[in-house]
DNA sequence: CGGGAATGCTGAGGTTACCTCAACATGAGG
DNA sequence: CCTCATGTTGAGGTAACCTCAGCATTCCCG
């Protein structure tokens, strides 16, 4: 029944890390009125920044293979957030883009997820979210 | 080529999430010369830290189900880094727990999981990490 | 104290999200 | 125009999880 406190020794490491788990956890709250996997909500966000995106393309932007591209566009393609078409300029390409209703389930998604995450943040003061604001930031770059 | 520097646009959200990765891809290398899986790891930490346990209650600690801890076991025992015995208090059950190796191989995890992380860290004046260390522990509990 | 219910582990086989390799169509350069 | 490169996808593999059923043992209650 115990399930690991992971309490014990501090360090900033297990700081953060205990942080990040919280952070998940709340993230995938969030989502789950979607039921769409991260990946596919990743993808997703990808092809909302970008407009439409060949599959190839659109596996560079998520770091995985070609191959795997296509079955995250199937499994979009299947729930109706994006559709294939023929790519114009190249008759051996596709272009994906998202749908109305894929374009405002991704926007819905990115405000769900982006809330989660800021509400956690919210039990901090002001000057302290300042602080760790200026601070990720100096250790992102 | 491109693969998506996820810049753009400051929450605190997205700065999080980027220290994140670039902590997974920190530790992810350090891990590397030991060619363990992140279950495997988190395994055998688990092991160290409770000694001799039932895979049952591996499983608890790892929240996964007990068939699952039964194969990381089987993994990990492969590699000569856990060994089964049977527990003399209940003939159903078997105990397992770190091998010589075994608790070597695990502390010296620990050990380069915790440096990569506090190396990165590594770049703040100590007023910052001080910082960021309290709010953390604000965050996390 | 005997027998049914509970507990502990694991074999068999499924699912998910990735992968590689090869086939096929199209495009581009010598 | 012929070869080589590029873009997508079928076929099939792998890793890490899952559930379900089976077997051995223990526990508890009448």
């Amino acid at each position: 029944m115990t399930a690991d406190t992971d309490d014990a020794e501090d360090g900033l490491a297990e700081a953060f890390w205990a942080v990040t788990r919280r952070l998940r956890h709340r993230t995938r709250e969030a989502l789950a009125p979607w039921d769409v996997t991260p990946g596919q909500s990743r993808a997703l966000g990808v092809l909302i920044r970008h407009g439409a995106l060949r599959p190839g393309a659109l596996a560079e932007h998520l770091r995985i293979a070609p191959r795997s591209a296509t079955e995250v566009v199937d499994d979009l393609e299947a729930r109706g957030l994006v559709r294939r078409r023929p790519d114009p300029a190249d008759r051996r390409a596709t272009l994906v883009a998202p749908t109305e209703e894929g374009t405002r389930a991704g926007q819905a998604i990115h405000a769900a997820r982006r809330a989660a995450v800021e509400d956690l943040f919210g039990d901090l003061s002001p000057a302290d979210r300042a602080q760790l604001a200026r601070i990720l930031r100096t250790l992102r770059d």
